[in-house]
DNA sequence: AATTCTATTTGGAATAGTTCCAATTCCTAC
DNA sequence: GTAGGAATTGGAACTATTCCAAATAGAATT
């Protein structure tokens, strides 16, 4: 049993938690986010997708991905208005966006530092959700 | 002297300073920003700006919103991939999007915390920007 | 003051990402 | 096997934004 099998019982279990079917489309959207997890765009997922199904839709792709962030088994990564990305990490963490290469990196954010954002709402704000983003540049040091 | 004569001869001093033109159209799409502090949208400004000028374009107000943001005298914010926002609130601060309403509160957020949020980033990664957005509700409580 | 040169504005067309829709296909339960 | 609901599909529609080429305005130079 190799770690895509595993994901995807995951994925099928979560599905059918929610009332909804594990797909073969699904299955195959999913699998292609966690193929490789450089945050791709719907276009890169659409991409790698046909090429496992050729004959599957844009708009499946779509809807997959909603379903797919409505279970909670992705997150979606926006900077500015540039095109969507997805994200399997669930854990909690940030975005940095390199800008001389446009990849984006995942960053480790302790609970406590969440905590500390949390904080700084006044009372009475109750924050469903918390998005930081980096943008910016990599410098390389010679070691 | 009015508040809103000086704000314009300061984005005057801010445009010629970057050799660009203190032109009528950047002046009032600036006022109608500062005029109601609340995070407008594009449409929103063009609706507000043609009650001074009715006579100017939608591809105006997208010009003169790109030159204040690049003067640094506005901010963009965007939620998802929702329109585009902007803020003439020049200290940093994060956003905090309510679901119920669709307004935007402005999140003061201390300067040494920012250096906390900084500190997460690995070595070498230099940020330019940091964008802290919250999404929730308020909850009212009697008083 | 006229001329030139460049920045800016303008209206409309084009673009891009996404959503919508109606028709078909696929499961699931009976 | 059939019925009913869920999911997929292709294409049209939508929306925010950008692009473009022509017109205008302003500053600098003569």
């Amino acid at each position: 049993m190799n770690s895509s099998t595993v994901n995807c019982e995951a994925l099928a279990k979560r599905l059918t938690q929610s009332g909804l079917r594990p797909t073969v489309q699904r299955e195959v959207v999913y699998k292609a986010i966690l193929e490789k997890r450089n945050h791709p765009s719907t276009d890169e997922i659409f991409a790698r997708v046909r090429e496992q199904m050729p004959t599957i839709s844009l708009a499946t792709v779509y809807n997959c991905l909603e379903t797919l962030v409505q279970c909670g088994l992705i997150k979606q990564v926006n900077f500015e208005r540039a095109p969507t990305r997805y994200c399997p990490n669930l854990y909690e963490h940030a975005h940095f966006h390199d800008d001389a290469t446009g990849e984006v990196h995942d960053i480790a954010v302790p609970a406590e530092m969440m905590d500390r954002l949390r904080a700084l709402l006044p009372p009475g704000y109750k924050a469903a959700n918390i998005e930081l983003s980096f943008r910016g540049g990599v410098m390389h040091t010679r070691n």
